[in-house]
DNA sequence: CTTTGTGAAGCTCTTCACAGCT
DNA sequence: AGCTGTGAAGAGCTTCACAAAG
């Protein structure tokens, strides 16, 4: 059976968590401590990891390997994902420069751009193609995922692009509404004029609650 | 009555989409044409609207102009409400010189960085200050929203700074999560890690659907 | 005959309450 | 005592179905 989308959502913050405590050596967790660090409720913490499947008879809080490895695997965390930025202007140059804390599950496999001229002075590791060649080289390079930056007239010609290519998940940074007919093709908006407006209408809002 | 999260989510959208029939001069439109723009149901657009308040009898569409009023006064868009950015690093300074496309409704009233000299190098209209000074700026300036860039060392002093001066919204952009006792403070967090990982998880759900 | 408006039904996710284990 | 696991209850939001209006 496939996760709640909020559940997914919390139990991406519930890996990051576990990564860290990895880290300093922690070795079990409680639902209690888990609620209390990411600001979610115990119960709720609970039922997402038991949505997960069995992790095991063990009463004394969750074992932080075993967790993590659990949730991995079931959210397909395991498998890296190839990833690709359309449009290298001044966004599109910060994930490039700076995309080193994903690079082990989401290695940055091409960056493209209309400009021929970006295309050459910039410096960088990654493999730069003119915007003509998406398609092939999602296809060739197989990647899966995106990030677009590009300018508002560009966004939809590069989605298509992109998912024509096999690109299933983009995360879409024009400020502009895409269309893909495609069922099994995510995308993720994220803008920041928007964002503002909402957090102005919460205002409005007596008590807050968090937003996802 | 205040409106639930998901409905003012929809309605920021619908605003935005309003804006722009308005500088095409369309008079009118109906649920069901801005269901098929935005991808939501006609159903649920128009619960949104009701949800607003009454709008007047008109059976043919909604006048354009009237809802875009009706929208504005009802999530308090309509009043300017300062902003500032804190962290002037690669994704602060964006902020710094792309921010035109918002400084209608939200004028950019300072900028803050913890070295001076950045403070002295950045080129810029917007005022700058230094990281010491947040709490007594914000609240001189009536500053409410802000945009979080700091390295994740000050995200959460920060946080406190802004909180005390008198910010309310928060756009947290560092990785971090931020805590924050007051139940009047809203907090948006936006991580690509975190998104490409629901991307990832999204993947292996059969049907798509939308990402809020 | 298309459009809005809306109570009621339906659904999904959250919260509760408590059993069971250590 | 403190913890997890889970069916049942509850809340909140979406969808339906249809009345009413142009």
């Amino acid at each position: 059976m496939s996760l709640p989308i909020p559940s997914i959502k919390r139990l991406c913050r519930v890996y990051e968590l576990l990564s860290e405590l990895r880290r300093a050596n922690r070795s079990s967790i409680s639902s209690t401590e888990i609620g209390q660090s990411l600001q979610i409720k115990a119960h709720t913490v609970r039922k997402d990891i038991n949505l997960l499947g069995k992790i095991g008879p063990s009463r004394s809080g969750y074992p932080v390997d075993k967790l993590i490895k659990l949730i991995q695997e079931r959210l397909q965390l395991c498998e890296k994902k190839g990833l690709c930025v359309v449009g290298l202007g001044p966004v599109g140059q910060i994930v490039l420069r700076y995309y080193d804390f994903l690079k082990d599950s989401y290695p940055l496999l091409a960056g493209f751009d209309q400009s021929i001229n970006r295309l050459e002075t910039i410096n960088t590791t990654v493999p730069l193609y003119p915007f003509h060649a998406i398609t092939e080289v999602v296809q060739a390079e197989d990647i899966s995922l995106a990030i677009l930056t590009t300018v508002r007239e560009l966004a939809q010609k590069a989605t298509e692009r992109l998912v024509r290519g096999g690109v299933r998940g983009i995360i879409n940074l024009t400020g502009t509404l895409l269309h893909s007919n495609r069922q099994d093709v995510w995308i993720k908006s994220i803008d920041l004029r928007e964002e503002l407006r909402i957090l102005t209408a919460c205002l409005t809002k007596g008590r807050s609650g968090r937003l996802e």
